[in-house]
DNA sequence: ACCTGAACACCGTTCAAGT
DNA sequence: ACCTGAACACCGTTCAAGT
């Protein structure tokens, strides 16, 4: 059984998802919960409180998909979580831009789900630097580099930055394997 | 002599830079310029092309830098051109984000003078792979490598998605050097 | 403990009217 | 050709009052 609290937010990310940051109003979020308009501020500080939860639940969710998934190597493991991670972002580009926006309030939920998710990719790329299949050096900042590639590669194809009118159209994923391919020698196979 | 239309440019720039995306109001962006709050509306067709013209001219001058550099080889320029854009970032992380955000209005005045700046970059690889500082391969594909760690690298650490508590703290201009390093053999130098 | 409903301050945008 | 000023619809937030 949800509690208000969970309706909030789950209304709140169905309005983002459907109509853009634009259509997230504390109306709209209390009329799909079935509550009034000022009912949200009993359960979260404030609009930004209530979006760091939506953020927070989408950070959960791939951290559960990661956790859910079975890779041939520690190397097929980093490139999979980058590609889901690529998937996501454009099928769902407000919710990416939330999630790595310009944040104005302090929500320990927000930073636990995004310490905990870059926690667990920082262990897959040990894994694959044990194997040789990337680079050797602090994991950290070869975390920081793939995570890099990925989120600039996203905010540049949904700003339409990336695309160019005749060829050479490179999508968020092929800069995600070539980078791989760079690092490890050897390309990543299909 | 400023348009009124550059000073309505300026004055959200100004704002912009100074209180953030909240504090850019067409009412205080009349009052800077010295009219009224709908005055705007005769030059820009309503305040998110008014915003394009503030991301247009940020991106101009950015280009401006550019040809003004001297470089000692290719690699250097293109070195150059990164950090460059990712200090600009992390200095004016309001002007970052709205330049690479969700735009839903056609700017030609923007697409030009993004589709330029690129262009130009484009053109500093290509010398560059010509020394054999940087892999071979479609320019435009190496060149959106190389941009995608900035922004992302930028848009990390704007987040605080990128620091660390402890040890490994990588600045996004590491990220462009580690990058470097990796796709030119040589470590860049200094 | 949780919610309502009215109220307040603020915003983007429009438009008839001015010069 | 450019601008004004009032008006409209909408929003986040607050708060006294209810159960």
């Amino acid at each position: 059984m949800p509690s208000t609290r969970d309706d909030l937010v789950a209304a709140a990310a169905d309005l983002l998802e459907e109509g853009g940051p634009g259509a997230v109003t504390l109306r709209e979020v209390g009329a799909r919960a079935g509550v009034s308009r000022s009912a949200p501020y009993r359960h979260f500080a404030g609009k930004e409180d209530l979006l760091a939860a939506v953020a927070a639940r989408g950070l959960r969710d791939r951290h559960a998909a990661r956790m859910r998934r079975r890779a041939a190597s520690p190397a097929e493991a980093v490139r999979a979580d980058l590609l889901y991670f690529v998937r996501g972002a454009l099928a769902h580009p407000a919710l990416f831009r939330l999630t790595f926006g310009p944040w104005t309030v302090e929500s320990p939920e927000l930073a636990d789900a995004a310490a905990t998710s870059r926690a667990a990719l920082v262990d897959l790329v040990i894994a694959a630097q044990a194997d040789g299949a990337l680079p050797a050096g602090d994991p950290d900042r070869v975390t920081a580099l793939l995570t890099a590639v990925a989120h600039g590669a996203c905010q540049l194809a949904l700003s339409g930055h990336l695309s160019r009118a005749g060829k050479g159209h490179a999508a968020p994923a092929d800069l995600v394997d070539d980078l791989l391919g760079h690092l490890g020698g050897q390309p990543a196979d299909r």
